[in-house]
DNA sequence: TTGAAAGCGATACCAC
DNA sequence: GTGGTATCGCTTTCAA
């Protein structure tokens, strides 16, 4: 059986000739509205699906997204390639989650992958246009976030949410979903306090984004809060860690040090140990970031729910797109700490 | 500075009328058609571009798919889910080419991830509707096919391509990217004949979908062309690898086998050892699918060039969308042979 | 050169 | 209950 192949695709007015109906009964009972379609006599609304599955219609989204102006698609906009190192990216674990939640509630996601300026970054618009209209609405990531990009699709009134959080200049409130790294940062604090720690240090990476500036101020007013001292360079803006720090460490009061990346904490583990002390036997060391599978070490350190925070965009960024008036304020997911063996009670 | 929020998207109605000018002009400046562009002065069409500045228009891409259909959106449709288990699933790779190809060409790409129906496959019609339809063509995949689906689509005249040969009924030529499993099979008996063996037996994995036909023919062609014997029952159609075929082989003049997967490549080799013969010094193995990093030996094996078909599937897609008449014929990616230290000559 | 107007396919209001 | 009909935003033909 060698079904012939259909030249144009049925139209609702084809299936309304064919059951002798007005059009406006086809969309009625295709529309899947319960309301109208409850008002069609069961015969009609036979032999209208009778003539739906004779022709094989099917509805065409971009016109009902013209006129209804919603799909059911939302976008996925990544300010650096995802996939290409989706292994090891930062951003896969938030694409499971975003995935997984938009099957849940019956949406198809949109990757804007086409948007590259050639230089690796990519931008919204692209000469003048917002591609990303196609969709409901959409969730941006990345670290290379453009602000300018931001603040014209809020001005446009585009329904969107970012994953973490972003400060607009002329954009008040764009509507994020950030991991609480205010609070966690405060606990890791408070944990250390509470196993005897008073002279802390804070080891901090060069980068300026508003995430770290959350980490710092919750970990610096959870210093203050508690009677905690804290000398180093790192708290008030000096980034890295050089050897005249180190030795100062070495011999100084400090038992506890909080650091930003994995690759601190080991740079900190090397030099401390050349100075002849240990973690944590000497020092206790948490790390607030990257800390992978392949960790040299059991470190102590802060876990970023990517999974769930994907899942939370999508629910946000629904809400969203149902009410574009609703005023979202930001989304906050807790964190957790993951208990490692670099963090012990302060020797008498 | 904070700019107010915009309340309804302009149209090109409302840059027309702050410009002075007709919808249409703006129409022409804005749509990209340098023919109707060219023809309009270049005084009205900086007074069009300055208004669509001001005003922040974004072109409508519903309007414009409705119109034009076509909105360089390409679909991906996976039959079952793929980020759930993307770091080793077997389509990770064809992921990686489609995006990676899209975005070259500027298309991007719709991920249809709402069609689950729940019981982990996932249908292209749901309650009647393609979805797919928003895109212009859609890429599909996956091991659970839905021939149905494929018929239907094939009928509707929508355009797709499928990674992977499948045969279906009703529908003469379904356009697919096959790697060429009947070619490199023929090869990979050639290589082992080269090497002196007469005696081969093939090894069958217990699934019937198309391209393991491809194997198999590939191999029994050149089995036959090239003289050489084959008595397992693999070849003949028996999945599997039992304890009397294994006697057989030990005993037999069998110097080599060819194996469906590594998994059955694994059970020879256990096997063999037993019967106190070994790899390759007894008999040579290659390998025609599942040899992962976390290989125990280093089989000879067929690599498919994953990513390369993911973006040839995307000049295809992209070809028949630009001329759906096109009959396309399947595109067939050539496959390699890596080399490992499970063959060698035969012992004289 | 420029503009009016006819669709593209679906929805919903408003009469009948 | 049912069927015209205006409308969504854009492109393109056809006149002016």
């Amino acid at each position: 059986m060698t079904t012939q192949r259909r030249e144009r695709a049925p139209r609702q007015a084809d299936v309304a000739r064919l059951a002798g109906v007005s059009q406006s009964a086809v969309s009625r009972v295709i529309g899947g509205d319960p309301e109208a379609a409850a008002r069609i006599p069961v015969d009609t609304r036979r032999r209208i699906l009778e003539a739906v599955k004779e022709l094989g219609y099917v509805p065409n989204l971009s016109a009902r997204k013209l006129r209804n102006k919603t799909n059911r698609l939302l976008g996925v906009h990544t300010f650096e390639p995802v996939f290409p190192h989706a292994r090891e990216s930062f951003y896969f674990e938030f694409l499971l989650g975003i995935e997984e939640r938009a099957e849940e509630i019956g949406y198809d996601l949109v990757l804007f992958t086409s948007t590259g300026a050639g230089d690796g970054r990519r931008r919204v618009y692209r000469d003048g246009t917002n591609r990303l209209n196609v969709a409901d609405g959409t969730v941006l990531l990345g670290v290379a976030t453009d602000k300018a990009d931001l603040a014209r699709l809020w001005q446009e009134g585009y329904p969107f949410i970012h994953i973490g959080r972003r400060d607009v200049p002329g954009a008040p409130d764009i509507p994020c979903v950030v991991p609480d790294y205010f609070g966690i940062t405060g606990d890791i604090a408070e944990r250390l306090a509470a196993l005897g720690h008073r002279h802390l240090a804070y080891l901090r990476e060069g980068l300026e984004l508003e995430p770290y500036e959350d980490r710092r101020r919750g970990y610096g007013d959870a210093v203050e809060r508690l009677g905690l001292t804290d000398r180093s360079p790192g708290l008030r803006g000096e980034p890295g860690l050089d050897e005249a720090w180190l030795d100062e460490l070495a011999r100084g009061p400090e038992t506890a040090v909080v650091a930003e990346s994995e690759r601190l904490a080991e740079a900190l583990l090397r030099g401390l140990r050349a100075r002849g002390r240990d973690v944590p036997a000497d020092v206790s060391v948490v790390v607030l970031e990257g800390v992978g599978p392949a960790a040299t070490r059991r470190w102590e350190h802060l876990d970023i729910p990517r999974k769930e925070i994907g899942r939370a965009a999508i629910d946000a960024l629904v809400a969203i797109v149902d009410d574009p008036d609703l005023r979202t304020e930001s989304i906050v997911v807790p964190c957790s700490i993951v208990d490692g063996d670099t963090i012990a009670t302060v020797r008498p």
